[in-house]
DNA sequence: ATTATCTATAGATCTATAGATAATGC
DNA sequence: ATTATCTATAGATCTATAGATAATGC
């Protein structure tokens, strides 16, 4: 095992991405302290040494817990293929993503979760959907700046609203409806 | 105290409401049974003759979690003021209800960790989640059954994730922004 | 000497059950 | 006699801390 500074950092960003993944899953209420460490191959003696709260790890779990699109803005920034709205709300509304929770976007797997919690978690993840808003506005073919941030609210939230809804509704027609009901109309709207 | 079985009904159900009120407020691993038997003024022990297991309390309180939608529609039905999609949609993205989870929609409050539940509570919010787009598409003013229905959809998809959003951005003026965005947009659309 | 992690545990939960108590209802 | 509720508690969590161990890094 490793005791260095180095390993140490390594080894908290190890834990907070374990933990970003399995809150999405299980719910911020879901996982103990316990088990996160453990996945990261640690004991829970060690956790408070990392962070001061169980608290202190939900925000900056939420915080790391970004998905697909920021990884792909990111990609595009350093010179990779260029987002496209249509591509991008066709990933976000697939069965793919409605299946995968612990990797996928933090509000349609958290939203209430993250606005029962403090200031610190709350603000990190609004920072996040500013962000995902400013991209979808970006990427609209038409509209003024006002126009384009008032459709990709819209967009935003009807996204959000449709994977959370298809994940209730997981096992019935209803499910795939609502994916394939919102990607139609949101793609008429952008 | 009492000890008939009318009693025994109707504590049954004070237990139930005031666990779909807790519940959405706090989230579904949020209270525990002896806190909720305590504010129906019971102790835990009698909790069992009531409900196999917490998780039966959990179906039955997410089915019982009716918001002012449904309180209206009944209302109307037995000959109350009918409703009007533009007063529904004011009223579901008003500030009030983004400040009252416990007593409002079961979806912004609790999607996330009902998709989590077992079928029994996934299949009683799915009944609750179908009747409120019947009753959004039945109050359109145009369109055929499946435009309507396709709208219908999306304005609930949108409603959903507009609260929840609104209450992660609560004390932010982001906060106020998405509910009068998606208010404005849904009102051109319904 | 400092510190990253581990072992062990305190103290506070939480779900569920056993058995007692006191009311109902045949 | 039956049963709705209560008291008490078992057993399994969970967060947080104390003190030991074994590595780093001056």
């Amino acid at each position: 095992m490793g005791h260095s500074q180095a390993d140490k950092a390594l080894t908290h960003q190890r834990i907070v991405e374990i933990a970003a993944r399995r809150f999405r899953e299980k719910g911020l209420d879901g996982i103990g302290v316990a088990d996160l460490m453990k996945e990261a191959g640690l004991t829970v003696g060690g956790f408070y040494k990392h962070f001061a709260s169980r608290d202190a790890l939900v925000a900056e779990a939420v915080a790391a817990a970004r998905s697909a699109w920021y990884d792909d803005a990111k990609a595009a920034e350093e010179g990779g293929p260029p987002l496209e709205l249509d591509k991008m709300i066709d990933g976000y509304l697939s069965t793919a993503h409605r299946d995968a929770e612990g990797t996928g976007c933090v509000f349609s797997a958290l939203a209430p979760d993250i606005a029962r919690n403090g200031e610190a978690t709350r603000a990190a993840a609004l920072e996040q959907w500013a962000f995902n808003v400013g991209l979808i506005a970006t990427l609209m073919a038409s509209g003024d700046d006002a126009d384009r941030r008032s459709r990709a609210i819209l967009a935003s939230c009807a996204m959000v609203g449709a994977v959370a809804l298809a994940r209730v509704a997981r096992g019935t027609p209803q499910s795939q409806e609502i994916l394939d009901t919102v990607k139609e109309r949101l793609k008429e709207l952008c």
